[in-house]
DNA sequence: GGTACTTTTTACATCGTTGGAACAACGTTG
DNA sequence: CAACGTTGTTCCAACGATGTAAAAAGTACC
């Protein structure tokens, strides 16, 4: 059924390491030699076996991406994002799933052998240091967006403390005074700096930071940003901006905006953070913090790519990639 | 640095064949022996090496999904359902997107080795029949969603001109008289399937079909839906409903409604298909086919497997699974 | 103690590929 | 024409695992 190199080399009267040296582009083939095999390579139809080449070179070929769920909008981009940018160089991408569950993504993380994969790129979201194996597998490992603790691994994201500070100095600069949050959660990283650098704006602002403007957020998902919006607007001081950790929760709080019969942005005004597509469609459309998705997912697969082809030595890179305030009309108006 | 069965076997004093029937739940292992290889394996932390083992047993243990694109929502939703299934099963599923070109899908389809992956759940856009080879490298392959034409290949979908159906009787059942839809596009089987239940419902209802009234779509994007809305209002006299062939072409659409200063679903009706998640959230939210996605990715999951294991002469399944309306605002009103 | 049987372990070949060394063929050179 | 370097090819081992068959050890019975 399958063709092998020993039935090409038997079709074309050469040995199947000939052969071999054909398909790898050997230079040393006589030209004569090397019109057979090729005859014969397309006669029938040869396909390279890929594990047993990959037994052989000890590459598998693989990349890991583990990300909390792909039917979260920002990770379905950046997994698209991924795959394009590691297709370039070679590789396939194998996609896990966590959940964004701890014990989920410790098990991932323990289970991606080097026979598995050449590398991994993971985004962690629950994730602890004391979690991190010394040696994660024998394979190199790229960290994607935020890392809860310090841990000396490859690591790509943009400033989230930086990007959170923008956005709220852009409702600050609007003049908007009672600027709420949505999305704190102690157990995320990303919550910690985003929230830092919400506190840093009010601060630069001359604004007095209050716990009961900000928001917890168990999943950052549409469906809590839009309760939490409701609490906030329900106290005795209702806020006159939010600024929410993701789109999802903002799109959330829009609704909960709409359904309380308030207007946005002229009673409250909304940003978001990750500029998902659905962002620039929704009514109003949404003013977000847009990480250059692409330009992340080129350097972590760049990243992975050096460590893999060898550069195992120098110590572990934090590369920061560009972001921008993407103004819409819940801040702007129409 | 890596630990094969011969480390272990040297560390436990017996054969390399003996730590693997001990890994692999062979039953007649002394006991004495099974305790000191379980000791050596957890010593050692030994991880079967995949690519060899799939090697000997002619297994990769990989599934290859392939999909237009991860960010359009409804193929990030399915690729995480899908994902899911497959890890149930014991398969790691790896991800091609082919951006819905012919091209990209053809190329896609034919490197398919058996070595790379052992089976192959693929969501064809623009596909023909004659693009698939009658061997499709001689792994099992089920088409997920619409085929354009008659291939003998299993096939796992809702009932889309059923679908289509239901959703424009529904504009019917509320009085609307000049239903579009938007999304035409010869090339692609679930536009003309949608087309078919769309006409089929107009007949049921007594309301005439009209070529002004249909507006097509190159990219199922949002942006298109706007657009597309937009130029049908512009018409003598603008439709009081439309169907929508996908949600983000209604999420456009929505959005053009109100640019225009008109009101869903007082002025215009929409309703749109895949029930993504988002369309729970809009203004208005979104009436919209519902297909029952989990049951679409386990039922597809499932075929391969039975495929995979064994059953090769069954003929070509053609499995429906169930969709259901959604009622929201877009149709209903607050 | 020998035979027949079962349980347990081992040696060996094998999956499809590639690296390395050995070997063969060739034209050049002294 | 012998010695030599270059080019082209083949043979063999190896990657890490498992299936097969045969060997070894153990048990039961006569």
């Amino acid at each position: 059924m399958t063709v092998t190199l020993k039935d090409v080399a038997t079709l074309a009267g050469v040995s199947v390491k000939t052969v071999s040296n054909v398909v790898n582009g050997y230079a040393f083939v006589k030209p004569e030699n090397r019109r057979r095999v090729e005859e014969a390579l397309a006669v029938t139809g040869y396909r390279p076996n890929v594990g047993a080449r990959n037994l052989r070179r000890g590459r598998t070929g693989f990349l890991a991406l583990m990300v909390p769920e792909l039917s979260i909008p920002y990770f379905g981009e950046l997994a698209g994002l991924v795959i394009t940018a590691a297709q370039k160089r070679g590789w396939s991408v194998l996609i896990e799933q966590t959940q964004g569950t701890r014990s989920r993504e410790r098990e991932t993380l323990s289970s991606l052998g080097p026979h598995l994969v050449d590398g991994a790129l993971v985004h962690p979201e629950a994730l602890e240091a004391a979690d991190f194996p010394a040696d994660p597998g024998g394979i190199p490992l790229v960290m994607l967006g935020e890392h809860a603790v310090d841990v000396p691994i490859d690591h790509v994201a943009i400033d989230n403390v930086l990007a959170a500070r923008t956005a709220v100095s852009h409702l600050a600069s609007l003049g908007r005074r009672r600027i709420a949050a949505i999305g704190r959660n102690p157990e995320r990283g990303t919550s910690s700096q985003r929230l830092a650098g919400y506190r840093a704006a009010l601060a630069e602002a001359g604004l007095s930071y209050s716990d009961a403007l900000v928001a917890p957020a168990e999943k950052w998902h549409r469906s809590v940003g839009s309760a939490a919006m409701k609490s906030l607007l329900a106290s005795d001081s209702p806020p006159d901006a939010v600024f929410c950790f993701n789109d999802l929760l903002a799109v959330g709080a829009l609704r909960a905006v709409a359904e309380l019969g308030l207007r946005v942005p002229e009673d409250v005004a909304i940003v978001g953070f990750d500029n998902n597509e659905e962002s620039a469609f929704s009514l109003p459309s949404l003013t977000t913090i847009a990480p250059d998705k692409t330009a992340l997912a080129e350097a972590a697969v760049d990243l992975v790519h050096r460590r893999i082809t060898g550069d195992t030595t120098s110590p572990p890179q934090d590369i920061q990639t560009p972001f921008g305030l993407e103004i819409r009309e819940s801040t702007r108006g129409r």
